[in-house]
DNA sequence: ATGACTTTCACGGAAAGA
């Protein structure tokens, strides 16, 4: 499962109620908005899991969390060559022989900003490390769930108008996430299981976006060519943008077996 | 419609998100 929680802290009752709900073995989340020493480890063991994570502070951060007795093994808390690793927007460890993925790809916020070159390199390390982990980390699986800051198509966002110009579906982005894809041999679970599906994982939170279907499919689940056998569903639980306090991204849940 | 909402830090309002 992959969940960008907009602040863990401030979301800690939805992602305590999720857990409990799917029951998940391993869940990425992003946007975790918390420093190292704020980190809710007591409620998130209390549930049954343990996390690794990579805290940046105020902004970004992710973490990885394991359902017992599952453990994350051999954890990697930083992303090599990203040029600002103090972001905090990269963790891995490997789970049960498979190697997982949390990653938060930087915003970009416009095509003339230098977070934009910042988002491009970040994609190309991140490229190069998804080659780099089945050669150096001896496992036998990739999977990265995150929060990619990428729509991969137009068939991935509805208000094409808003985003003529914008970050989020340039084609140096596109083509940055058709690298990482070709260079870790991944394929987009959601993609791959429901060509021509048109579901969304983030709304934003003004003007009745989600209410109107307004979103776009930026949050994804990248699994490695080799355990593509084992893909048998992949979803968005709606759910968890509705109600009280709720993220402005939705969860998506991967059925996936690694064994 | 130059907006709309939500978070953090800090205690007003800027910064960031996408």
């Amino acid at each position: 499962m992959s969940w960008n929680v907009n602040s863990l802290r401030a979301r800690l009752p939805r992602v305590l109620e999720l857990l409990a709900a799917h029951q998940p073995d391993v869940v990425a989340l992003q946007e975790t908005k918390c420093s190292a020493d704020n980190f809710p480890h007591e409620e998130i063991e209390h549930s049954g899991y343990t996390a690794i994570h990579h805290s940046g502070g105020q902004w970004a951060g992710v973490a990885l969390l394991v359902r017992e007795p599952l453990q994350a093994q051999a954890p990697l808390t930083r992303l090599p060559g990203d040029p600002v690793p103090a972001e905090a927007r990269w963790c891995e460890a490997t789970v049960a022989g498979t190697r997982f993925v949390s990653v938060y790809v930087p915003n970009g916020r416009s095509l003339e900003s230098p977070e934009y070159r910042r988002k491009l390199a970040f994609m190309a390390a991140a490229a190069k490390r998804a080659a780099a982990i089945r050669s150096e980390t001896g496992a036998r699986g990739l999977v990265l769930g995150g929060d990619f800051n990428v729509a991969p198509a137009d068939l991935d966002l509805r208000d094409h108008a808003a985003y003529v110009g914008a970050t989020h579906v340039s084609e140096p982005e596109r083509l940055a996430l058709t690298e990482l894809l070709e260079q870790g041999s991944l394929v987009d679970a959601f993609r791959h299981l429901h060509p021509g599906e048109e579901q969304f994982t983030w709304w934003d939170y003004r003007a009745g976006s989600f209410h109107k279907n307004i979103g776009m499919r930026i949050d994804l689940a990248l699994v490695g060519s080799e355990l593509q056998g084992g893909l048998m569903a992949c979803g968005i639980d709606r759910d968890f943008r509705k109600g009280f306090k709720p993220s402005d991204h939705a969860p998506l849940l991967v059925w996936l077996g690694v064994g």
